[in-house]
This record gives structure tokens, sequence and C-alpha cells, in this order.
DNA sequence: CATAGCACCTGAGGGC
DNA sequence: TGCCCTCAGGTGCTAT
């Protein structure tokens, strides 16, 4: 569910609002997540001050006063909300945070195919996986086509999502780059001209700045670090819209699986 | 090695 | 109404 923006809108909503706080108490109610919590998972977190809040692709990275990095990834349902202490436990509310001013953070996966931990500041690269933020300025037209030139044999769309590469950037929001930047999803990585890598760097950084002004789009899962919704799925203008009219051209849109995700685009306008 | 496919888990929505 | 099937924003393991 949560992609760059979405993790973008909670990282800034709640960054101000927790940094510089004390754990009190950490209750976990349910480690089977996606990989089992830590046994010393409580235990690493109660008694620190949170530092600073930040993001990278689609991890929060929150960073405790003892050096090490608290890890937060919230798969396709998971939801990292502030609370002002009160709140009953709802379903899988499956970890809480208190802190010092009686406020809580609830994290909350339906699915449970996040991820939490704690994990030295040195580890983090490797914990995350991650290549260059989709947001960083090192992520040029020049990067990705060299990126493009390394996977030549896989398609632009699977490219994009590959977070080991470009991290942040997930299945709405690929969609909608590739129909602004006019390249196909299926299009060989090998066939991307330098020309075509740009508008797809410039198409990103448009359809992210978009979506981070709206608030992050809202499915059906998501919701920010204070529980409410976005507004950048009233902006799509291909995902989940099938057959409905190109909004630039008026050809009907195409739907199909590409690397097993639902894919959409514009015939017409992409090539 | 790089890439494609499926499994992981729960709930919502559509068809009958 | 209720059952069954399909699908969902992600990612890691496995097979090719």
């Amino acid at each position: 569910m949560p992609e760059l923006p979405e993790v973008e809108t909670i990282v800034r909503g709640l960054g101000p609002a927790i940094t510089g706080r004390l754990v009190t108490e950490v209750v976990v109610r349910e480690s089977r997540l996606r990989e089992r919590l830590a046994e010393d998972f409580a235990a690493r977190l109660t008694g620190r001050r949170l530092v600073d809040l930040r993001r990278h692709g689609k991890f929060i990275l929150i960073d405790l006063d003892d050096g090490r990095v608290w890890l937060v990834h919230l798969g396709m349902s998971g939801r990292f909300t502030l609370g002002d202490g009160s709140r009953s436990a709802l379903p899988h509310d499956h970890v809480v945070v208190r802190l010092e001013d009686g406020r809580a953070l609830t994290y909350n996966d339906t699915r449970r195919f996040g991820r939490l931990a704690v994990v030295p500041r040195e580890a983090v690269g490797v914990e995350t996986v991650a290549g260059v933020d989709a947001l960083s300025d090192d992520l040029t037209a020049e990067a990705l086509y060299a990126a493009a030139r390394r996977h030549g044999r896989t398609t632009m769309k699977a490219l994009l999502m590959d977070q080991r590469e470009i991290a942040g950037l997930g299945n709405i929001y690929v969609n909608e780059v590739l129909f602004h930047a006019g390249v196909r999803p299926r299009r060989r990585a090998s066939r991307l001209t330098r020309t075509e890598s740009g508008r797809v760097i410039a198409a990103i950084r448009l359809v992210l700045a978009g979506a981070i002004a709206r608030g992050g789009s809202s499915i059906s899962d998501y919701r920010d670090g204070f529980e409410r919704f976005g507004s950048y799925q009233f902006e799509h203008q291909v995902y989940d819209r099938a057959g409905e009219p190109c909004l630039r051209c008026g050809e009907p849109l195409r739907g199909c699986v590409v690397t097993g995700r639902s894919t959409f685009y514009c015939v017409h306008c992409q090539r």
C-alpha cells in the first residue's frame, strides 16, 4: 500500500510531534509479522529517546539516542499512527509504543507484511537493501540510463519497481510515472533512450511531488500518521482506470499484468 | 547472475 | 443472505 509519498507524508507529520520524546513503554501484542519481531525489540526501544525521524525509499527510519535505528516498513496494509494514548486496542494493533507525554505510537497491520526492527546505524543500508531514493538529486537521467543498460533485459516497469536500484516507487506510482513519461510499462530497459530517461526522471519528480502535496493515495488501507486520508487517488491518470478514457487523448486505457502486478497505460500516449 | 513467479496474510467486493 | 473466487499499495524465496 504505502509507497514513497505515503511514507513521506507520515514522516513529515509525525516528525515534529515525536522527535525528542522518550519511549516509556513498548507493548507487543503480536510479534508474528512477516519477519518475527526480535525477542529484545521492546527492550531496545524502552528508555530510548527518538532523536530524528527520516525516510529512505519506503522505510521510516527513527534514530535512537543510543546510535541504533528503529526501522518501520508498512508492507501492504501497515499503519503507523500517533494517538493521545487513550486508544483501546483495535484488531491488528500489533505494537504500541508509549511516549513520556502520554501519547502513543501504534503499529497496525492487517496483512502483517510489514517489518519492525531496531538495528545498528551502520546496518541500515544492508537491512533496507534500498538503492538511491527516488527523490534524491543523485537519481539523474544519466543514473537511470546507466541502470537501464545494466538491466537491459527487464522491463521499464520492473526496473522502476526494483528497490535495490531506485527506492520508493511502487505499483501505483510506476504506472503514473510511465504514463507521464510516455513510456510503455513493457518497454525493454535496453531500449530506453537518453531522452526518455530524462522524461522518466522528470515524471518521477512531478508525480511524487504532486502525490506528497496531496498527502499520498488512500485506496483502502492507507492513512497518515494521524489517521487522515490522502487525496492523490483523485489525481491518478491511469492507475485502476482500465477501459476508461485517457485523460490526455480520450482513448480507452489498457489494463494488463506485468511482472505479476496490475498495469495500466495508454496505447496511444505511451510508446 | 539476472529475472520471473509465487507465497506470505487478511479482508473487501463481485458473481451466482 | 451467503458462499466462493479474485484481487489488493510489497517483498523475499525459489526455480529457471
